[in-house]
DNA sequence: CCGGGTTCAGTGATAAAGTCACACAGGCAG
DNA sequence: CTGCCTGTGTGACTTTATCACTGAACCCGG
């Protein structure tokens, strides 16, 4: 049954019809969720797993926007749902998810009914603003060790220490080319910070760039 | 008076009613409507004139995001007001501009009794999305001297052919250095597409760059 | 187990962009 | 006229991007 904390604040008769309109799918790691040019069906709410959103430049270049996992909602189908335009990014299943898609119909419904459903939505999307506000900031100004740096501690930070990811992976993350990442990674395995493998990054002693300031 | 599109589509009695809760005010050039870290007290409409939206990065460099001219909505309060964070960004007048604040209870009350109120918002919310991804891309993969040529144009098309503007203010447009641009801007003069003196830009014969492939 | 194709990774050479440091020019105030 | 402040030009150097390859690791069919 689809388990969203956005359902779960609309009273009951409204939470009973949209549950009804409702139907969660699985979807394998890989499975494009949507492509861009593609139309906007509805909006889905991501029960769990994990979904990463790209975008491939006109120099054919991609870069991760940003990510969906539990109890997120794809605040990007919004847009294209409002204005009738097509999608300008993909979405990509990362680890196994489960999603549940609000048909436009339910979808108008829910906000004109519910104001904690509205709530909900707009916080969403004002996340969402921030995140690709920082992107912006960080694509612009930051040094792109730095990033690579900040990336996998991040990951590290989740507990993981060994990451089953390739260089072309990473620079799709960080929107940089392979050869940048494949130096810079060199390099933090010559300081001793990672240890590197065909497919592979195992953190060891990794912290902040020995800073020049 | 008020006059915005997202005015009109209200119903009479609303429609009032909103009118009553508002007053525009009128703002000069270089006025901060608001600036990073501060709170948000309702949703600012832009009634005429053009803001610009920028943010300045950990480095102390600032790019430009969007503007807002007539008729727009500066959906980036809308997160504020919703997640109750402050403002990442800021936001400067450029041209002479007039606006007016719908307060928080007035706005939840539209968005509870107008379907066509949401719709603007949503709409409106939509654009900036895209606004900020094109930006990503555009900041990650495209080149400093098309970008310079392209916005040099972009002013071009409105009909503007010399433009006073600083590099420094180009800089912050395109979110790179003064020196760059100063360079980038040397090389187009060279060529005979711009004519350079302080403070102003000509443009006399710009077109594509000539490029490489 | 071997051979051959495919995917990944490493690297040199070169071009573009960012950084630092500083010189100098134009315009304005006193 | 003389400073002074802001804006611009430029050299030297670092970092990042791009292009063109090389070779290593893995996968699969025979």
């Amino acid at each position: 049954m689809a388990r969203h904390s956005i359902l779960d604040t609309l009273h009951d008769s409204l939470r009973k019809d949209a549950l009804e309109g409702l139907q969660a799918m699985r979807f394998p790691p890989g499975q494009v969720l949507f492509s861009a040019g593609e139309h906007c069906r509805g909006l889905p709410l991501v029960l769990d797993g994990s979904i990463k959103v790209q975008m491939t430049g006109a120099s054919g270049h991609s870069i991760v926007l940003y990510r969906m996992s539990a109890d997120d909602i794809c605040t990007l189908s919004i847009g294209c749902l409002m204005t009738g335009r097509g999608y300008r990014a993909e979405a990509i299943v990362e680890e196994e998810a489960e999603a549940a898609i609000i048909p436009r119909g339910l979808f108008d419904r829910l906000m004109d009914q519910s104001a904690e459903f509205r709530l909900g939505i707009m916080e969403s999307y004002g996340r969402r603003l921030d995140d690709l506000m920082l992107l912006v900031e960080e694509v612009a100004f930051h040094r792109m060790d730095e990033r690579l740096a900040e990336w996998l501690q991040a990951r590290a930070a989740d507990g993981q220490s060994v990451l089953n990811i390739t260089h072309q992976e990473l620079a799709v993350e960080l929107g940089t080319a392979r050869e940048v990442v494949s130096r810079l990674l060199k390099e933090l395995e010559r300081r001793g910070q990672v240890r590197l493998a065909r497919g592979r990054v195992e953190l060891t002693g990794l912290r902040k760039t020995a800073s020049p300031a």
